[in-house]
Order: C-alpha cells, then structure tokens, then sequence
DNA sequence: ACTAAAATGTTACATTATAACATTACGTTT
DNA sequence: AAACGTAATGTTATAATGTAACATTTTAGT
C-alpha cells in the first residue's frame, strides 16, 4: 500500500471533463454514505464548483457562483462547506494559491504533493511514496514527528511547454 | 556542492540569539554591497524585525512594530520592503502561515524545506539535496519544468515533544 | 410530534495584500 | 554644486481572504 501514485495527471486541455466531475460527486457521496456523513445539497453543491475545472478555484469565485444560484449565501457558507470537503479529504487547499482542488482519489487519507503549471493553470496531484518516505526520514533525523506536509511545486506543464507558451 | 544543509536547526529555547540577529544583519549587508542593491535603512529594520526569533513573523506585527518606531507606515511599507528581502533570498515566505522568517544561508539561492513546530511555533530550515533531486526526478517523468518549490511540514519538534507538550 | 444536534443563515468584522499616485532620497552627469 | 532621472518610500484607498458570534432551520432518532 506504500505505492507511489498519480492521483490526478496533467489533463489534456480538451478530455471529457463532465466524467471527472461526475465520477468525484459519486465517490463523495459513497464516502460520505459509508462513514456517515452527510453529503448535503449545499456541499454537493460546493464540490461541483470546485471540480469545475482543474484549475484551483478561489473561496469567493465558488462564493460568487453560488449567490448566482440565487441561493442566499456569504462567506462562511463556503468556508465551512470547504472545511468539511477538506476534513473528507475530497478537496484539498493549496496553500500558496488560496485555492481549493478536488482530491481524485478521497478513498484513503494520504499525502499528496502538487505540481501547478503557471501557464494554464492546472494541477497535477500525486501521492509519492518515495517523497513521503524521505521527508519521513529526514524528520527522523531532526527528531521531529509530522502532522501534516505541504508539497508544492509551480512550474510549467508538458503540454504547455510542448505548445510554447 | 549538492550537500545536503541544515540551513537553520531548531534552536534551543535559550540560545544567543543576538548572534544570530548580528549574523544576519552582516550577511545581508554584504550580500547587498555585493550585488548592487540598497540595503536601506527600512529594510534593515524589517529585516531586524523577521529576524526577532526564530519563529515566523506576520506582515502586519512587522507594521505595527515600525509604527511604534514613530517611522510613518503603512501596509506597502512592509510588503514592498519583504518583496526586496525575498528576491534577495534574504527572507522566505512560510505560504501555510502567511509569514515570514530570515534566511540562515542566503549567500546562494536554494530550494528550501520547512519544518514547523506547531508548540513552540520555531522553524528549522533545510536545504537537502536528497529531497530536491528526488522532487526533480518526479517532475521530470511528469514532463513538469519546475521553477520553484514549496515544502512544509508541520508538526512537533523534539525539545517540544522532550518537554511533553 | 418532540428533542437534541448538526447544518446553514446572517451580520459584523479581522486579517492579509495590492493599486495608484505623490513625494522624497540618491547616484550620476555635467 | 545644480540638474536630472531613477529608485525608494509615503499616502490613501480598496481588494482579497478568512473568522467570530449568534439566530434560524433542518435532520435524525426517539
């Protein structure tokens, strides 16, 4: 179980992103069903503004979509709609961007490092082993115990390289 | 000269940080001479600032610390001054606590890992080579160019866990 | 239906950061 | 030293991000 994975790769720009989308509202609500959450309108709600894309979304862009619902709402609905999908483990926040990602795989807490390409803005998530593992041993060497790691990494995508941009 | 560097330790609690306040100050003094910028007399005060502790430091505590300098003030004061120590590699911006710490080693510029302790809120630096080959190495089988890395672990460091925290 | 807990609504405000333009300080040329 | 141009700082206003505190509604379990 110790696997390095690609949680999410780098999305081809044209792919059928309603499958993505689709695919994380049905793994949220089984998560939910299974440990006994409540998946409510309103976070479902927030989780399909967040996997819009896969480009990070901002708290007050979800904000903004969810008032054209014509749904009353104000920052704290979305914040706390965003704390219980992170507590799920179904989005994730990037830290040095203030914004929020689907998680493409919820299904077991891990650590995940992303790489953010500059130029289209997309996210790739992974769960590395191998970097779990050596971050792991260098805290050992400081005698330190982890909570919690932020791996992030910005830079520029394959696909936008390839197109020059 | 891809060592594997503890740029910054914890630092006992008692320590003569006064050294490491001097240390700094100089480093960056040179540093500036060296390359040509102006290591102005806010800067230097900002950079006294950071470098109170060993912990991160807020923008806006650094605001109002030069207010109480009677030194005329306002929020781009601060962040123009950081912005300058940064591009200098002279402080570094934690993302995860929207604050700043100094550089141990801003002689060169380097990848950098965070570790912070949740307790007594220090944070140690490194700047280890293990950890920054093997990010390349997974960038590179992602077709990822990577201009700039992120890595913070927060957690318990070993005085904290020691004193039974 | 009744109740307690969870979720959401609502108002107000705290924190973090930047835009835009005015002024001052500084180094260079003359 | 005076004039000039650039870099640095001052100043005002506002944008962007996030939370506290309390009211109301919804929900699950009895």
């Amino acid at each position: 179980m110790s696997k390095n994975k690609v949680i999410s790769p780098f999305k081809p720009a044209a792919h059928r992103h309603q499958d993505c989308l689709q695919s994380a509202i049905t793994i949220a609500q089984q998560q939910c069903d299974a440990s006994g959450q409540r998946f409510t309108r309103l976070r479902r709600r927030v989780l399909e503004l967040v996997w819009q894309s896969h480009e990070p979304v901002k708290a007050y862009d979800i904000l903004g979509e969810l008032k054209q619902d014509s749904e009353s709402s104000a920052p704290p609905t979305v914040y706390r709609a965003l704390d219980f999908l992170q507590e799920q483990g179904l989005v994730h926040k990037i830290e040095s961007l203030n914004a929020y990602v689907g998680c493409g795989d919820p299904k077991e807490s891990h650590s995940c490092q992303f790489f953010i390409c500059h130029d289209c803005g997309t996210v790739a998530e992974l769960d590395d082993a191998d970097i779990r593992n050596l971050i792991k041993k260098k805290a050992k060497g400081l005698g330190f115990k982890i909570d919690d790691e932020m791996v992030e990494i910005r830079g520029h995508c394959q696909e936008c390289l390839d197109a020059g941009k």
